[in-house]
DNA sequence: AACGGGAATGAAAATCATTTTCATTTGTGG
DNA sequence: CCACAAATGAAAATGATTTTCATTCCCGTT
């Protein structure tokens, strides 16, 4: 496995916590820095591995790759503007739970996202 | 723009209402349906347009047709196995409401898988 | 300093879903 | 029966992502 290219992490911090690798690709580009298209890929897949980065999906599939704050959490994202909120999941926590329970299961993590119109779209 | 070739419905209908482009295409193949690919594809977009179906996007970024209204489901996912366990989600419909409402969303919709390791594994 | 091996890198090719192009077929109204 | 629009689908194009593989970089060891 490699380790994440430290820079990926600093362009997309400053692309507002909030980009494709596409996106991070070419602003690393724009500013001159050199790498690979590769490398970004890579570098953006460990850290969702190490779970500093969440991965998103927009509309067209295409994924977006988040900082990810500390808590565990869930987002509530707007279907046309991207714009994201993250939402606490008390009941999901629960509900995961009580139904990996009745089914034997252990170990179990899950997702949960929604998405939607926000209010200015 | 192109109509939906009724085929195409029936056939998500027969997939339990909830399948990608490429599955419906090759279950229509393997029932021995002369159809394209294309055709899918179209169909499927336009009972989109319709607001017949719904699209949601699997992890991999692969797009998922729905049946709107479609009473639907979760999943409980073994990580190890694979083995895939169709859940009720209640509790899941009702957080969804109240966050999206909360936040100003609408028209929302939502995403939860659940995975873990089935007593088996 | 020279050496060796594993990790990191990136260019190019491969993959895969999806879309577009375009020529052909089909269906319908006149 | 004709004309013309809509539907169809094969093949090529697109675009993101992954894989391959040869090269380069790092680092600890002689």
């Amino acid at each position: 496995m490699s380790r994440s290219n430290p820079r990926v992490l600093s362009t997309l911090e400053r692309a507002g916590g909030f980009a494709s690798a596409q996106e991070v690709y070419r602003l690393m580009q724009r500013e001159g820095e050199s790498i690979g298209l590769t490398t970004v890929y890579r570098s953006l897949q460990s850290l969702v591995n190490d779970k500093i980065v969440d991965v998103l999906r927009r509309e067209d599939g295409e994924a977006i790759y988040r900082l990810c704050g500390e808590a565990h959490h869930h987002h509530l994202v707007c279907k046309s503007c991207g714009v994201t909120v993250e939402i606490e999941g008390g009941a999901i926590e629960k509900w995961a739970k009580v139904m990996a329970e009745e089914h034997g299961f252990r170990d179990v993590g899950h997702t949960a996202e929604i998405f939607g119109l926000c209010a200015k779209c």
